[in-house]
RNA sequence: GCCCCCGUAGCCCAAUGGCAGAGGCAGGCGCCUUAAAAGCGCUCCAGUGCGGGUUCGAGUCCCGCCGGGGGUACCA
């Protein structure tokens, strides 16, 4: 199955059509038309019977089908949270969406706004995405899987509880040093965060007026601003104190914007010896610095005191100055202090992610509508099954232009809606689904294309998944992988489909690029590959694709020669032309040279496409063209060779058949010309003869002391006693000898001899 | 800063630890042609980024550099 289809919702298509004043929706599938038309061109060889586009009714009805199950499930919930926010997209953006701090899309600076928002909870899923990607090793880039470990960024570590003086409840902290709880001098709590708020508040009025200006400033801050990690430590000092469990001493509660609300509690314990952070807001505020590990160097020497040189030390070490875990190593001692805080209540192991839940709201109109009212009455309420799809209301009447909220809003009567639990009078959320909600299940729909009763046939996935080969670029190693990666688990866990991962094996192609670098409009130095069609022929543009370099490697249009691809082509093809022998022509007296390298070729040739190693496969083509043409032009008295010699029909049949994947216009006609019918898409792979693959003899090399000193041609099956003797009798070998003895002579029969002197 | 990948001929790229070159592009010479193009034939071109190590033998494995590319970077 090689189906195809377009993932049609999006900014793109609908910040496009706004620019033009135009409907997202014709828009989109005026654009479709080309670019299938496009495909056609290029003779893609697609099953066009299975086709999708994500923004027909028929496919996002089950985005919110799939989304409903998550509700039942708890997976899909609102919550408010400082979000990151796109002031050019004017929509929310989920982290993944976020690249060093500016908005996937369009680039513009990504700022935070505190909102209520529909979430995914991918975090439910996290051991297992990470454990999962084991079953993915060695199937899927390496490369990948580190970027997914990454991103989900599983941590081991200990949750410890600090009474806080003048506060009932004390403040949980996440670290992944429990051991170095001795050497805990202050506190952090980050500045964005309610707890910070909370705290400040219960402060002398000086103080919160310093935690309001620099929460103000905090604000200020861009997300670009905020990730540079050489950017000066700053905080406030919120004047009141933490208790430390482990020697009840008193540290003072700074509120600072190195800590993160929204990762572990929002708020650490600082241990400014060993951590690096922590060592420069304590230079920054002049607190005090306490060792309770002794990290030596790779001499042995004890490194120098942080202290003074400002440099944390890390690393494994001895505990001194704690308590009970003095004289313990690091791992023993975060054992010892896990199970002496748990005595007593005071703390417990814990892991915590890098990942946060997935943020799937967006105020925008060219996506599936969220499929929740709101009634006065019964709240949050499911659009029930039966009455999906909740269809886009038509973009005509609606105010398009961005604004901070959906369009949806503006269409009034789609809004309001009965509830479908009380009758009553309610509202439509008026958010539209990311649109990599739609982009991660749609493999699933391809077994199913026209089913209007389930999102897909559970018996025909099982026929036909998990995906055998997914081929995409590196730039979606994290979002539409992850993605589909959890939604998959999810449809796992409710029986839907049987397989935990969807993708088997992975490839990302690389893209073809100009001049070293990525073709754009505004550099333009864009190759209009439709103009190279018409130059060269849509066989040779696609044959210099594939012959250019490794599937996984960008392509520099500027280095690879369509013209020389079609050089090549007219070559191949005129063989065709050269052809006298009849078709089924008894191939065995045929020049049995030309036999042995077709059989050959079409054998090693198989295996490289099977490994995705088309540049070479291409490459075996080309020499056997070669051979197949030397033949032709030297007829040999003997009545072998020239065009009427059935091996070179043999030969060009295969050519034909090797090159119908890569040239297809190009080995029709050949195999046309060829005289066969009907054509050579369904010809089938040629059937090798393995008995032409073995060589009957073969060229042994001959080294003394590593180099090449003779060439034997010896039998293929030879001994390996036997070819030394045949080695060590060569004059040359002899010669390069000497007068010096043999002290070994390795054999690597049938194709090496090393001989090596004393 | 940390992690990963890659450095082979003028260029793109091949080479289960075993003859560094399969293929192509570009260049040169020749044949064909009235001429040119196309085609055909021949040919030039590197010792594999640098320095060590392992091995009978290293482009390939290991260590350290240099250069290029990518990822990631206050996640406690």
């Amino acid at each position: 199955m090689h189906p195809i289809g377009w993932d049609s919702f999006g900014l793109p298509a609908e910040n496009a059509a706004i620019k033009r004043g135009a409907d997202p929706r014709a828009w989109t599938y005026e654009n479709i038309a080309q670019q299938l038309a496009s495909m056609r061109r290029y003779a893609c060889s697609f099953d066009w019977d299975r086709i999708l586009h994500t923004s027909d009714p028929e496919y996002y009805r089950w985005n919110q089908w799939i989304f409903n199950r998550m509700h039942e499930r708890g997976l899909a919930y609102r919550k408010p949270s400082l979000v990151n926010w796109c002031p050019s997209c004017q929509t929310v953006l989920a982290n993944e969406q976020v690249v060093d701090g500016l908005c996937e899309r369009c680039d513009s600076v990504v700022t935070k706004k505190k909102l209520t928002q529909w979430y995914f909870k991918t975090t439910d899923y996290a051991d297992r995405l990470l454990d999962d990607m084991a079953q993915l090793e060695g199937k899927w880039p390496g490369k990948v899987l580190t970027m997914q470990r990454n991103w989900i960024g599983r941590s081991n570590g200990a949750d410890v509880v600090f009474a806080i003086e003048g506060r009932a409840e004390p403040v949980t902290v996440y670290t992944t040093r429990p051991d170095t709880l001795y050497g805990a001098t202050f506190f952090v709590v980050a500045a964005d965060s309610d707890l910070a708020a909370e705290l400040a508040s219960g402060a002398d009025e000086a103080t919160q007026a310093a935690f309001a200006d620099y929460v103000e400033a905090v604000r200020r801050v861009s997300e670009i601003d905020r990730l540079a990690t050489d950017r000066p430590k700053t905080g406030v000092f919120l004047n009141r104190y933490a208790v430390n469990p482990v020697n009840d001493e008193q540290i003072p509660i700074y509120a600072a914007d190195y800590v993160l609300p929204d990762y572990g509690h929002g708020a650490i314990m600082a241990v400014p010896a060993h951590d690096q952070r922590d060592l420069d807001f304590a230079k920054v505020f002049g607190l005090p610095v306490q060792v309770v590990v002794d990290v030596r160097g790779e001499d042995g020497e004890p490194l120098p005191d942080p202290g003074v040189t400002f440099e944390a030390t890390a690393g494994d070490g001895v505990l001194v100055n704690s308590g009970p875990l003095d004289g313990l190593r690091k791992a023993e001692a975060i054992a010892r202090i896990i199970e002496i805080l748990g005595g007593k209540g005071l703390g417990k192991a814990a892991t915590n992610y890098r990942l946060r839940d997935w943020l799937i709201s967006r105020q925008r109109y060219w996506g599936t509508p969220i499929p929740i009212v709101y009634c006065d009455t019964c709240g949050e309420v499911r659009v029930p099954d039966k009455a999906l799809p909740v269809e886009l209301p038509p973009a005509a009447g609606l105010d398009m232009q961005p604004k901070g909220t959906s369009p949806l809003g503006g269409a009034s009567d789609w809004v309001r809606v009965e509830c479908p639990q009380c009758g009553g009078p309610a509202t439509r959320d008026t958010d539209t689904m990311d649109t990599f909600v739609d982009s991660s299940w749609y493999f699933l729909r391809y077994t199913s294309i026209g089913r209007d009763d389930v999102p897909f046939d559970v018996a025909e996935v099982e026929k036909w998944l998990p995906v055998d080969q997914y081929v995409g670029g590196v730039t979606h190693a994290i979002l539409h992988l992850l993605y589909s990666r959890f939604v998959t688990k999810v449809l796992f866990d409710m029986g839907m489909v049987s397989f935990t991962e969807p993708f088997t094996r992975l490839l990302n192609q690389g893209m073809v690029i100009m001049n070293g670098s990525a073709m754009s409009k505004s550099r333009g130095n864009l190759v209009r590959l439709s103009d190279q069609l018409v130059e060269h022929g849509v066989d040779a543009v696609r044959l210099t694709l594939v012959f250019a370099g490794p599937p996984e490697d960008d392509i520099d249009w500027a280095d690879v020669s369509a013209s020389g691809s079609a050089r090549f082509l007219a070559r191949a093809w005129r063989l065709s032309g050269d052809v006298t022998s009849p078709v089924g022509v008894e191939v065995s007296g045929g020049d049995p040279a030309l036999r042995a390298a077709t059989h050959r070729t079409v054998h090693e040739v198989a295996g490289l496409i099977e490994s995705f190693r088309f540049n070479v496969a291409v490459a075996r083509v080309m020499e056997l063209v070669n051979a197949v043409r030397k033949v032709i032009d030297n007829p040999r008295p003997d009545g072998t060779g020239g065009g009427g010699d059935p091996a070179v029909r043999e030969a060009t049949e295969a050519v034909a058949i090797m090159l119908s994947l890569f040239a297809p216009y190009t080995a029709e006609d050949m195999w046309s010309r060829l005289g066969l019918e009907p054509c050579v898409s369904l010809a089938g792979w040629p059937v090798v003869d393995e008995a032409l693959l073995v060589t009957e003899t073969v060229t042994c090399v001959v080294q003394v002391a590593g180099k090449v000193r003779d060439r034997i041609e010896v039998p293929a099956g030879i001994g390996a006693d036997e070819l030394r003797e045949l080695a060590l009798a060569r004059p040359a070998v002899q010669k390069a000898l000497g007068e010096k003895g043999i002290r070994t002579v390795v054999v690597r029969q049938p194709r090496l001899v090393n001989v090596v002197p004393a």
